[in-house]
Parts: C-alpha cells; structure tokens; sequence
DNA sequence: TTCTCAATTCGTAAAAATACGATTGAAGAT
DNA sequence: ATCTTCAATCGTATTTTTACGAATTGAGAA
C-alpha cells in the first residue's frame, strides 16, 4: 500500500463528496426542482416528493453540508437555491472523472 | 404527496446509482486506475490501494453492479476494465443531472 | 404577549455501507 | 492428484444512511 494522499487526492475526495450528495434520487429531485426553478420553498418540495417533511429536511441538511445549496430565509418560509459556484465545481470534477 | 414515478424517474434512479457508485474516493480510485490503463488487476490495486483486499473485492463488486467495470478472467488473475458503454451513459446522465 | 405556521431537530428504528481477517473456490502448475 | 495462487465470499463488527412521527424553535400575526 502506498501512502493515501497519493492516490487519494484531495479533489478526489471532493468529487467522492459531491458524487455521494448526488446518490440518492430525492436529492437529485431536489436539485431538478431547484434547478428548474420549479419551487424553492420547503413545504412546496414536501408536497411533490415521496418522503416526509422531516426526512426532506434531512436530505437538504446533506446536500446544504455538500454546499450544492444554500437556503436564504425570507419568513415564514426558507428560499432554497442552487449554490451556483459549487454547482459548477460538482460538474467539472465528475465530468473529469468520467473523462 | 404525488405519485412517485412522477418525480422519481427511471432516469433519475439510474442516475443516482451512478453518483452512488462514485461517491467513494477508493472506488473514483479504481476508474481513474482503470481509466489510465495504468493497471487492471486486482492485485496491483491491492497494492497501491490503502484497503485489505477483501475490501477492495467489495468495492470491485459494487462498481461491477453499478455496471461501470466489468472483468475478464484471465488466469490465474481477472482483468479488470471499464464498462465504457455505461460509463457513457453515467457521464451523459451526470452532466445532465448537473446542466 | 400569545398564537400560528413553517422548518428543523430529536428520538428512535431499520437497513445499508464500510472494513477487516479467515475461509473457500477455481484454475493452472507440479 | 496435489499444490499454489489469486480473488471472491463469509462472518463479523462498526458506522452511516434513511426514514418516520413527535417535539422544538423562531419569526411574524393577532
């Protein structure tokens, strides 16, 4: 065995990170809905996806920790978006590696 | 609540599959290895990975079930190699996920 | 201040993922 | 037929993920 950080990279952490954020089809959901512009409201994205209130917080909780959203409060609701920046990072990283 | 085919797409599932199987530094590891042709077998990877090996088969295994690997015996080792037409597909569906 | 509503967190349970060493299996070599 | 050798599988333990309902929090409305 080689020592880690040669082959385990840092940017192949970061796109490990990013992949698993991904899988899971709930918060790929999300995403589309975000992306789409479709919604941004919590109790709007509990109405349309097939999970309870709580465990949708929980999955936006981990995409938020993956920093592929970000949440902006605009009371009584939270306005969820795309953190456009990471976004971009997610895709170029897998992109290369699925090159 | 909506019917789950509705929003949870076949497509979407199978993408997520995909991000499932990638979101692991040591198996983003073993395509990059694979993908650099730098090596095929299971026991060179053993060797330049930081896991026992029996933890590398594991690994091995859920890449082969994502369908993205696929082996070939060639004794008394197996050659391992990227499943190019799904790993097409996972990036086509990726980056699509991702637009 | 008290009420209401949206969203998160808590408590909990069940399932899946991760990891290791030991054992087994399969194929060629002796 | 027996011995090697490589890789997968087994058995096991630990951690993480996923999920739900109940309780809590926080901010504006009454």
């Amino acid at each position: 065995m080689q020592p880690t950080q040669d082959i385990l990279s840092e940017e192949l952490k970061q796109t490990a990170r990013f992949a698993k954020a991904l899988g899971h089809p709930i918060r790929l959901a999300i995403l589309e809905l975000l992306n789409s512009q479709a919604c941004c409201f919590h109790g709007d994205m509990a109405e349309i996806l097939p999970v309870a209130k709580s465990t949708l917080s929980q999955h936006l909780k981990e995409l938020k920790n993956a920093g592929l959203i970000q949440g902006n409060i605009s009371s009584p609701t939270i306005k969820y978006c795309i953190n456009r920046e990471n976004f971009e990072l997610a895709k170029q990283l897998l992109s290369s590696a699925l090159k």
